[in-house]
DNA sequence: AATACGTATGTTTTT
DNA sequence: CATACGTATT
């Protein structure tokens, strides 16, 4: 019946014409042979045009899949990219190619070499409320006051540690790390540091961290397995290259140095991630860092009107850090950004739930045409509301995500314990869950036994009879009923596929009927909400009987879970209206986007406005926010908000009045003038020229005296400048050192240079102290300052 | 050992 | 405002 034709014609053929709609930059990129290339990427240029149609094209010239290592930013974006590449050259050649996130193909690598680090191959990876949870104990193990070690603080210090490639050996290895944490009144967290690594390979578990930091250590410590590897992926592309950190850049650096078919793409200019230890410079020095690196730059902007861009261009034209570019486009004008100004934050949510309704059916469009964006996810509660009001269908993304609520979490636990008994924080997050008389005083000697044995928590309670734990009978048989269960769980495992297991666990443990007795409308909710994980796994477990190949069904499901994001739960073609994060919608677009909550404090966030580089940054996820409209673009404020349940005052942000007028155009007019802060001023270096012109009214009312109020000279005197604090936000490099160049240390006083070494984060500089010798010391963390002096 | 209640404490962004 | 933690009560 069907009319055979030869595939390949047909793909080539789609192929062809592919082609000929790119643009020359695009296409210069696309047809690109061999070495290193990089491609600047403006907002909106087809940057995964791009990126697939190379991939698609390289294949076509004979590349095997299997040699292509694609690393992109979300699961999602791996999961579309594929698809469409298999549009493009067959389904099951695309099959073949490696894509994901890093986190993702990293820890499937692990998962086959990881035991020649010592780990299980079914090894745990443990969240950040794993890691958080894990640490406190440990603070609270070694009796440390926990007001100076707050358990979230630690593990964000040890996070930005590893992604440094800082281990402990190494941490103990830098005095001049060991310094800033005691000066920091912390002068026991490299042991905390050492306890937590010990814990969680005992445990057998990884953090996120240790995805990356494992797979340096694998490719740096075999070299034999980093040279298959190399050879396997013969070609490497990297997107969203401006978000990696160093821990990635190694990576990529190692797999591509055999080959150097590297193309990375990025745009410097929509770096979001420093936070979470992304270093720009990986795209700034790219050039430096490989030879003949052909460049590409995608200025043309296919997304948006002529308006937004432009407006786009005037905001970011503020940073100056930045690779030269030009974004423009041949679109409509389009239509002004809209800027509304609102008494109170719920007002904001009506004002925008309102305008929602309106445009939905003055121009017939659908409610996932629209997208909410803000700075904090605890804005969104006001938008929230009222949508509900009006009956807009919406979908919040990110927040508290379906995988991490209790309830999904302590099922999963069980998954966990089940595939991983060695895994502590799941064993103590169920062992009394539902309630079976197992109390903290228990779980306190067990894990003192564990520690006194060098055994996990569950080998404890498998060799109760050998007397490790003085505990009352009662207690014992609880423990020891406890361990049959799991055990029993595990040979169901081996039996039944994932799905069963997990309604038996659910049914056996009693943890449905946990929620069903409560019988309030919250623990219907749980019920639903654990129903839709069991719905979720067989989805998987089905998903997996096509696929030849599948391991234990099981612990991939658990790995998806531990590396997905809200965004991965998103369903195409639900017709609801997106509310998320700036930071989520990285790489979307909408039509019609609405970005909130436009305040000074807010965005930019308070947090954020201590050093020029993380204002920077702020004003980079603005443009970020911007650029994600196609058609209309609309800028909210209010002046009043709910903040930590206080009602607090709030001034409109800094970035509206960084566009230029001619683009805005104003639903309420301005009525107060409002007074720009000295701050804007780079108090502590250079002026920056365009913070100083003048002060122009916005509307009739002249400006107040140019005297700081009381309260901005409290702000002034919490800023500080912008070096010397670069723990864990990486941005040192701005301390350009040269030979001979006089520095202040607070510990070590005066010194003057005396060489440098290292690259990048590993930039060291040896420095010749007045009083206390020479010191190598890593400028990323030595906290110099650059003096003026001779002799 | 479990619960219930009060207090304190903190908030950017996420794989 | 949420959640985490400490204390008092059963």
């Amino acid at each position: 019946m069907a009319l055979i034709i030869p595939k390949f014609t047909i793909h080539f053929f789609v192929l062809k014409n592919f082609v000929d709609e790119l643009n020359n930059a695009q296409k210069e990129a696309v047809l690109h042979k061999t070495g290193p290339l990089m491609v600047i990427a403006g907002a909106g240029s087809g940057k995964t045009r791009v990126l697939t149609f190379r991939m698609a094209h390289l294949m076509q010239q004979g590349v095997d899949a299997f040699n292509i290592l694609a690393l992109t930013f979300t699961n999602k974006a791996a999961r579309e990219m594929k698809h469409r590449i298999a549009t493009l050259v067959g389904a099951s050649e695309a099959k073949n190619l490696w894509m994901g996130t890093f986190h993702s193909v990293f820890a499937k690598l692990l998962r086959v070499e990881g035991h020649r680090l010592g780990y299980p191959n079914n090894f745990t990876i443990y969240d950040t409320q794993d890691s958080q949870r894990l640490i406190s104990s440990i603070i609270k193990e070694m009796g440390l006051d926990t007001e100076l070690y707050k358990y979230k603080q630690i593990q964000s210090r040890i996070s930005s540690y590893k992604n440094s490639l800082i281990t402990v050996k190494a941490y103990f290895n830098h005095p001049e790390l060991m310094e800033s944490d005691a000066m920091a009144k912390r002068p026991r967290l490299g042991e905390i540091y050492q306890n937590y690594v010990d814990r969680c390979f005992r445990a057998g578990a990884m953090d996120f961290d240790d995805l990356l930091l494992k797979t340096n250590e694998l490719l740096t410590r075999f070299p034999d397995v980093l040279a298959r590897y190399q050879d396997r992926f013969r070609y490497i592309l990297v997107d969203e290259y401006q978000d990696t950190n160093h821990s990635q850049y190694l990576i990529v650096k190692a797999l591509a140095d055999r080959y150097q078919n590297i193309c990375v793409v990025g745009d410097d200019a929509q770096s979001i991630y420093s936070f979470r230890g992304a270093n720009i410079s990986n795209i700034l020095n790219f050039q430096k860092d490989y030879d003949g690196v052909a460049l590409y730059r995608l200025e043309q902007n296919y997304r948006s009107t002529q308006t937004i861009v432009e407006a786009a261009n005037t905001v970011i034209a503020h940073n100056k850090n930045q690779i030269e570019k030009k974004v423009w486009t041949d679109n409509d004008l389009g239509a002004p950004i809209t800027v509304h100004r609102s008494p109170t934050d719920a007002e904001e949510g009506r004002f925008i739930a309102a305008s929602i309704w309106e445009t939905q059916h003055q121009e017939h469009k659908k409610p996932s045409e629209f997208a909410v964006l803000y700075r904090t996810n605890a804005q969104s509660r006001a938008i929230e509301d009222a949508l509900r009001k009006r009956d807009i269908p919406y979908k919040i993304f990110g927040g508290l995500s379906f995988y991490q609520r209790k309830e999904i979490k302590d099922v999963l636990a069980y998954l966990r314990l089940i595939i991983n008994p060695q895994d502590e924080e799941a064993l103590k997050r169920i062992i009394n869950f539902p309630a079976r008389g197992i109390g903290d005083a228990t779980i306190d000697k067990l894990t003192l036994a564990a520690f006194e044995h060098q055994i996990s928590l569950f080998d404890v309670l498998l060799r109760l009879d050998e007397g490790l734990l003085s505990v009352h009978g009662g207690t014992r048989a609880k423990l020891e009923e406890f361990a049959r269960m799991i055990q029993s769980f595990q040979v169901l495992e081996q039996q039944v596929d994932a799905f069963e297991l997990a309604a038996q666990v659910v049914k056996k443990t009693g943890l449905l009927l946990e929620f069903k007795k409560d019988g309030t409308p919250e623990g219907v909710a749980k019920m639903e909400n654990i129903e839709e994980l069991l719905n979720g796994i067989k989805d998987f477990v089905e998903g997996q009987q096509e696929i030849a190949d599948a391991r234990g069904a099981l612990s991939e499901f658990l790995e998806d879970v531990a590396l997905a994001t809200d965004m991965d739960r998103d369903i195409d073609g639900e017709e609801r209206v997106a509310l998320m994060t700036i930071h989520l919608a990285k790489g979307l677009e909408f039509p019609v986007v609405y970005i909130v909550g436009l305040e000074e404090d807010l965005f930019p966030s308070a947090m954020s406005m201590n050093t020029r580089s993380e204002l920077e940054e702020e004003r980079r996820l603005f443009y970020v926010a911007l650029t994600r409209a196609e058609q209309k673009a609309y800028l909210t404020y209010a002046q009043t908000r709910y903040r930590w349940g206080k009602l607090v005052d709030a001034e409109p942000s800094r970035f509206i009045e960084e566009i230029d007028e001619k683009y805005l155009e104003h639903t309420v007019p301005l009525t107060s003038y409002r007074y720009k802060s000295v701050i804007d001023q780079d108090i502590f270096g250079e002026v920056d020229h365009s913070k100083l012109r003048t002060q122009k009214p916005i509307a009739g009312i002249p400006p107040k005296s140019n005297q700081p109020s009381a309260a901005q000279l409290q702000k002034l005197r919490k800023i500080k400048p912008d070096i010397g604090i670069p723990v864990d936000r990486g941005n040192a490099l701005a301390l350009d050192l040269q030979v001979g160049q006089w520095v202040d240390h607070p510990r070590f006083g005066q010194g003057v240079v005396k060489s440098m070494e290292g690259l990048g984060n590993d930039q060291k500089a040896d420095i010749e102290f007045e009083h206390g010798g020479s010191k190598k010391l890593l400028l990323r963390f030595a906290q110099l300052t650059k003096i003026d002096r001779h002799g």
